[in-house]
DNA sequence: GAGTGGTCTAGACCACCAA
DNA sequence: TGGTGGTCTAGACCACTCA
C-alpha cells in the first residue's frame, strides 16, 4: 500500500513498475527467464492483481517483458530467433529474406572524445572500445560500421570474444554482461562516400550513402552504445514506421 | 453481448474497437469531435465500462482517439498545433525550431501506372491527382516533395484549394474531405540528385539526397496518400525512434 | 457541483500450456 | 489437473474541467 494523499502522487501502478523495472536491473530477473506470476507479485507489493497487470502491460508495450498465456511472463531477450535483429530497419527492396554475415576490420581501445563522451553521458577522456566491421547481406557487403562502447560495464572483451558472437552484438551484451538495450534512436543523413568506406563496399567515391547514427539505451534509459552505420541503398531500404 | 461459444471468438472489447471504428469511418463523430462518455457508449453497446476504456484505450494507443481528463475523448486529428507535423521526421542538426513553406511547382491530373495503383490499391488507369511542390525551412529549400492521391476521394481538389491551406495537405484532407491519415510508411533510401532535383534545391548534379517515399493510410488501413521526398541532409537529419 | 476520464479493487470465468 | 495469463464485470473513489 501507498500512500495516496502524498504530495508527489504518482499512480500505484507506476510505482510497481518502477519496482519491476529495478529488479531487472538489479538482475533478480535476467534475459529470458520467467519473472514470478501475477499472482505472487500482487502478494509481494501488496496490491491486487490488476495492478500488477497494469504495470507489467506498460512494460510488455515497451518491449521489455513478453507476456505468454499459460506459460507466464518473461523478461525480453535479444537472443531469440525473429527478435534477434529487432532494431535492424534495413530490407531488401525485393522483400527476400537474407543471410547477414560480419567481418571485422578493425578493434581498439581509445579515450572519448568530448562528442561520444556526450552522448554516452561518461566522462570524457574514459576508455571507449571502438569496433569496425563489415556487414554483408547473402554475400554482398552492404554496412560499413563504426560502434563505440564504454569499456568499463564490458570488462574482459576484446576482439575474439565479438568473433565468437559472430557479430552479434546485442546477443553478447546480454549473455556476457547482462547488458540489455531497450531502444535505440537514430538519426539519418544521405552522405557522399569516403576513400576508406568507398574501398570496402566496393564502391566509386563519393557515391550516395545512407548514413546512420544510432545510439542505443539500456534500463533507466541510459545511453550504452553508439554506432554508426554507412549503408549502400541501391537495393535496399530503411524501413521506418509512422503511427 | 456477444456469443462467446462462437467459433470465431473475439474478445468483446476487441468488437467494440470495430464498432468504434465504424462510427468514425462513417462520419457519425469527425476529426476535432468529442464521442461520447465511456459511460454513454457502455450503454450504447450493453458491456462495462471497463470493456468500452479497454477499446477506447487501444484506440488512444494508436493515436486515433485522444483523452483528455475531465473534459472527454477526442477524435484526433492533424489541424492543432503540436500534431500538425505528426509525420515529419526531419529536424535541423541544431535542434533549433524552424519556419516551415510550400511553394507549389507543379499540379495535373494523370492516368494512374500500375505502381502507383498497386501501391493505393486502386485500377490502372484510374485518376490521379499529382502535385509538386518545394518546402523551404527557415527560408532554405530543403525537400522537394512529390505527392499522388486517388482523385476520386477528393472531388473538387484543385491546386488554388492547396494553395489556401498553405501546403499543409493532411489538415486539409480532413477539413475539407473528412480523410484522416492514421499512419504512415516510410522506405529511406540515399540517391544521388538529378537535374530536375539539383535545380529545385540548389546542389550540384550528382550530391547525395535522403529519399523518402510514403505511403499513407486511414482508417481500416486504406491506404491513400503516395509520396516521394527528396531531402538535402547536410544540416538535417531524420529521426527514427527503434523500441 | 455535475460530469468526465483515471485508478484500484475483488471476483468470476475463459483460453492456453505442461506435466 | 493445476497454474498461467486474458477477459469481463461491478463498484468505489480520485483528479480534472467547466459552468
Amino acid at each position: 500500500m501507498v500512500d495516496i494523499s502524498s504530495p508527489n502522487y504518482r499512480p500505484l501502478y507506476e510505482q510497481i513498475k518502477v519496482l519491476l523495472t529495478q529488479s531487472l536491473i538489479g538482475g533478480e530477473w535476467r534475459p529470458g527467464d520467467v519473472i514470478p506470476s501475477e499472482i505472487d507479485l500482487a502478494g509481494r507489493y501488496k496490491v491486487s492483481q490488476g495492478t500488477v497487470r497494469k504495470a507489467i502491460d506498460s512494460l510488455a508495450g515497451e518491449n521489455i517483458l513478453i507476456r505468454r498465456q499459460g506459460k507466464g511472463t518473461y523478461v525480453a531477450t535479444h537472443n531469440e530467433e525473429g527478435v534477434k535483429l529487432r532494431f535492424l530497419r534495413l530490407t531488401a527492396a525485393s522483400g527476400q529474406k537474407e543471410v547477414l554475415n560480419s567481418e571485422q576490420v578493425g578493434y581498439k581501445k581509445v579515450k572519448a572524445d568530448a562528442h561520444k563522451a556526450g552522448i554516452l553521458q561518461i566522462k570524457a577522456g574514459s576508455i571507449l572500445i571502438e569496433v569496425k566491421r563489415l556487414l554483408t547481406f547473402s554475400g554482398r557487403p552492404l554496412i560499413y560500421d563504426h560502434i563505440a562502447i564504454p569499456a568499463a560495464p564490458f570488462k574482459g572483451l576484446n576482439a575474439a570474444r565479438i568473433e565468437e558472437n559472430n557479430g552479434s552484438m546485442y546477443s553478447m551484451y546480454e549473455t556476457e554482461y547482462g547488458v540489455r538495450m531497450i531502444r535505440a534512436e537514430e538519426r539519418l543523413t544521405a552522405i557522399a562516400a569516403s576513400a576508406e568506406v568507398a574501398e570496402a563496399l566496393h564502391l566509386e567515391l563519393g557515391a550516395p550513402l545512407l548514413s546512420i547514427e544510432r545510439v542505443s539505451y539500456t534500463y533507466g534509459d541510459k545511453p550504452m552504445e553508439w554506432r554508426l552505420g554507412l549503408c549502400l541503398t541501391d537495393d535496399h531500404h530503411y524501413m521506418s514506421e509512422l503511427e
